[in-house]
DNA sequence: AGTGAAAATGTAAACGTTCACATTCGGGAC
DNA sequence: GTCCCGAATGTGAACGTTTACATTTTCACT
């Protein structure tokens, strides 16, 4: 029965049923012009038969794939990951589905290479996750065909979602001094990620505001052991009693390097981190944080690259979640 | 200059040249076929005119979209979302484009669902992540007319690849027993689980196999929390002196917990995770696990379901990676 | 200069839809 | 019975490729 015979087309159930194709495609996309009778023999011979619309046949003639591109950085950090993720439910609630591409920012041409693929398939639209501005510059004009929208950072020209991490991190570093922190330093991640600078940023601004000087600053890679060893370093040199850390993997080893240096947090000194990773609620100590709403920034997007969506060029920030531990309150 | 005009066709570039429709496609693929002098000018007016290859008319004369489907459980787990990652990057290297399907494993219908989509969207093959028993099973007769694989789980039917997560585990408790437990715990995965059966068989073999009695089971839901919760109840009622967690995650609510209650890991108690999740290497204490070769199942997969592949129905494993840490090697 | 085969190029049809029409059907008003 | 109008259905062409085959050009060899 594995018979190697291609799938039945509409004509195949036109024949079947003994009307036109023209008949089948109506009841599939205007039932109401269909006289109930032959729809409801047309209905069941698309049941018997198997028939699936072709949409690539679709897509030709109506120049809609329904598919979405999702372009993101190839670096497995939680928060692309977790921006795809939603970006796919999003999709699939608006009908679409989404051709994911990984780009790997170091590769010279890369993502010049993944716009390439994703014009070749049609996709309607295409949103970047964006966490590296490198990313975003790397487009090409002949894209203008398609509608862009930019997740998790700023987007040129086109509009752009991402969480307010700026904001969250302000109110983070301000929770830490109203714990009593006078001198809060920061472990930031790399240099290019937009993550990176709106956090920075906030903790600079919110110790302007608080009148405090300016702390140290140690720039990370986000990964757990770079923490670790920016937590080493803090100690050796730094006068530091809290410690705003930009994400929750590199929060995890500043910790353990104080803890091996017999620092004790938040005993001696207050860690925030960033991300609300699974772990975070239930480590020594406990991680305060603040989580993104991945969720809600998909949903934008989605909608910006819709048909008949005005998207305007701006970056529209929508509010992070902050979550206060152990690892903030003093002791 | 943004003009609403369709992008250019292989008609339009052949008017450019003055040759025919016919030979702008030969330059494309069967280059050698065609005069040299007239390949160039073609390649130029191709660039000139910026014309791409529309594959939605390729595929619907073809019958070949390039697409392969993934499928996987909406969960956001470590492996599972790890696992789409290594699939794209695979169906990438291999010339492909993923289809990025998530489904929840709850919603009643949902499985079937998706692949009604990917069929929809005329995908080549499909690769289902199905870390879920229930999830296979889901799947319809009619889909017998693509390839299909199954990354990380039990393929029924279809070829399967996933990392041995058995052995992994039987190792990891064999290190336990190496370094002195004498009852292990487990704290195990849901029910319905490939990962947790497997990695709880694994503990069970190698308890029996080191003539040790059967240890306590503890079932959790792969959350920290539920790990912290577990840890609680081991704490109350249990004799252990070592606890092999499912995941890591589950593992630091475990070290969480037994540190309230004044244990000490690994002083008083062996404590080892799976999955090495990145902050595994900095947490206090360092985490004892496994990790997974994603890579190498993603590239099975993808190979599995390409053209041509001779595919025999069986579960292939590969190796995973130990990675002995402070939780487990006694104070 | 003429032949023939190989190289180069061209034409027609098809893939499975949808769009824009054209045609037929049914039945109430005259 | 005829006419007309809306409802129901049918026909032809097009979307941009590839496949299969037909035709023209080139050129080495006689």
């Amino acid at each position: 029965m594995t018979s190697p015979t291609r799938p039945p087309s509409m004509n195949d159930v036109a024949r079947a049923v003994g009307v036109s194709y023209q008949t089948v495609s109506r009841v599939l996309n205007e039932p109401h012009l269909v006289k109930e009778s032959t729809r409801e023999k047309v209905e069941q011979a698309i049941r018997e038969l198997g028939y699936r619309p072709n949409s690539v046949a679709r897509a030709l003639k109506t120049a809609r794939t329904d598919l979405i591109g999702v372009i993101a950085p190839i670096t497995g950090h939680f928060g692309p990951t977790k921006a795809v993720c939603a970006l796919e439910r999003a999709a699939r609630e608006a009908g679409k589905a989404v051709v994911l591409v990984q780009v790997d920012p170091e590769v010279a041409g890369a993502p010049e290479d993944a716009w390439e693929r994703l014009l070749r398939y049609g996709v309607d639209g295409a949103v970047v996750v964006s966490p590296c501005l490198s990313f975003v510059r790397a487009l090409r004009p002949p894209v203008h065909m398609m509608p862009i929208a930019v997740a998790g950072g700023e987007g040129g020209d086109w509009p752009a979602y991402a969480t307010d991490q700026r904001g969250a991190a302000y109110e983070l570093v301000e929770h830490l001094v109203a714990h009593g922190a006078k001198r809060v330093a920061h472990v930031a991640g790399p240099l290019g990620w937009w993550d990176a600078r709106e956090r920075e940023r906030g903790w600079r601004e919110a110790l302007a505001d608080a009148g405090l000087p300016e702390g140290c600053l140690l720039r990370g890679d986000w990964s757990a052991e770079n923490g670790e060893e920016a937590g080493k370093r803090l100690l050796a040199g730094e006068e530091f009693d809290a410690v705003f850390v930009a994400n929750d993997q590199m929060a995890l080893g500043v910790i353990r390097a104080l803890a091996d240096g017999g620092v004790s947090v938040p005993g001696d000194v207050l860690v925030a981190g960033f991300d609300d990773i699974p772990a975070a609620g239930v480590t020594v100590p406990r991680l305060t944080t603040a989580g993104q709403n991945f969720n809600a920034v998909a949903d934008a997007c989605i909608a910006a690259v819709s048909e008949g969506a005005a998207s305007s060029p701006g970056l529209e920030l929508l509010p992070a979640e902050l979550i206060f531990r152990e690892s903030s309150v003093g002791k």
